[in-house]
DNA sequence: TTGCTTCGCCAC
DNA sequence: AAACGTGGCGAAGCAA
């Protein structure tokens, strides 16, 4: 064999496809070459041994290099605790954004990575409460669409993501199954194209584009909604959400179809994740004033986009996580019920 | 040493 | 990469 430095991709490009003569058919793309993401080697991993070992590499390599060594030489020594930067101007939605360090990505899909999540950790006496809303996304769509089978399906209850991982990914945990099931419940909602949603299905190219048809089928409100908004916004030249806020799309009127094309689909995204944004930002209001007005000690610890995180006297964390929420669901009133599950632990692996 | 682009991948 | 969107960051590679 011979040595590389397996962070390198343009290293790993020539061990796998020139050293060990590995097939690339069907593999290109990149600004510099074949590409050796995850998509790339875990196909791979059927006519070689090595690829898979560079796949666990990586995850824990990321987790290492991004998280574990980085993060506990940002901890403040006055106060023990990391302290990030909340940016109110970045995201183009209305959205915050994390930074130095971003606690927004905080692993949680692998084994290895909750271990990672559960270092956030309450002091003593005390416990942490997340509250996430509940498909938060997909209310906000029936909200301003108008569909009457998502209006219906929200208002008796239904978790669609469910439905989705139930429909197909049976064969996986439901919990996995249902993470998937959000790439295509949103994917699609926000443009995604029948190649890639075969990939993220594992089904051949027809019963993708089959599958995305009968989406649009059932929730044909959704597909009113998109054209509408898209009409609408080059009309006038922006978007807005639910509280006023607009975003500019001067490419909405591009010569170039693939800008022209990316700029409606942040202009069908926009309205949806910017009034999700609206409303998470109204109850970081409302949260702590609910709170305070009860008495209760807890203290706002973090937002993850839909989820707000909360420290609070463990005497206290019942009647705190009843106040956050009433306070979540009843921010502002939609056509649909907002919902939030909200939990507690000693930690925020438990609490998630 | 610093700053930039590229690749890749973590989260919502 | 692909007709999902919104972010931030580490490592490699390169230029200054
Ligand atoms: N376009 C897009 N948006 C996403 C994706 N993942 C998450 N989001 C957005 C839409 C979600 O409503 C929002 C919050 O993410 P969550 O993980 O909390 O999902 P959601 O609230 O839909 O479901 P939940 O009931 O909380 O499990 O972030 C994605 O893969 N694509
Ligand atoms: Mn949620
Ligand atoms: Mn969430």
């Amino acid at each position: 064999g011979g040595e590389f430095s397996i962070h390198s991709p343009a290293q790993l490009r020539v061990v796998l496809f020139e050293k060990l003569k590995i097939s690339s058919r069907g593999v290109r793309r990149g600004k510099t070459g074949l590409s050796t993401d995850v998509d790339v080697l875990t196909r791979l991993a059927r006519d070689h041994p090595l690829p898979a070992k560079i796949l666990e590499y990586r995850m824990l390599s990321k987790l290492k290099s991004t998280y574990v060594d980085a993060l506990p030489a940002l901890v403040d020594p006055r106060t023990g605790r990391l302290h990030s930067s909340f940016n109110q101007t970045v995201a183009a939605t209305g959205r915050l954004s994390s930074s130095e360090p971003n606690l927004q990505n905080i692993p949680v899909r692998t084994e290895e990575g909750r271990r990672i999540r559960a270092a956030f950790a309450a002091p003593s006496g005390h416990r942490l409460i997340s509250a996430d809303y509940s498909q938060i996304e997909l209310r906000v769509l029936a909200h301003l669409s108008g569909d009457p089978v998502l209006l219906e399906a929200f208002t008796r209850g239904e978790d669609i993501h469910a439905r989705t991982a139930a429909d197909v990914f049976a064969t996986l945990p439901p919990a996995e199954g249902r993470r998937l099931a959000k790439v295509i419940n949103y994917g699609i909602v926000y443009g995604m194209g029948a190649a890639r949603a075969a990939r993220e299905l594992g089904v051949p190219l027809a019963e993708a584009q089959a599958y995305i048809d009968g989406y649009f089928a059932r929730y044909a409100g959704v597909r009113a909604f998109i054209d509408s908004t898209v009409t609408e916004a080059r009309a006038r030249g922006y978007v807005t959400t639910v509280l006023g806020r607009r975003r500019y799309l001067p490419e909405l009127g591009a010569r170039d179809p693939a800008v022209r094309q990316f700029a409606e689909r942040a202009a069908t995204n926009t309205p949806i994740q910017g009034s999700a944004a609206d409303l998470i930002k109204l109850a970081m209001l409302e949260v702590p004033r609910q709170l305070a007005e009860a008495g209760l000690g807890g203290r706002l610890l973090l937002q993850v986009h839909d989820e707000l995180v909360l420290e609070v006297p463990e005497a206290e964390v019942e009647p705190a996580a009843a106040r956050v929420r009433l306070a979540m669901e009843k921010v502002w009133p939609l056509r649909v019920p907002l919902r939030v599950d909200v939990r507690h632990g000693a930690n925020w692996a438990e609490a998630h």
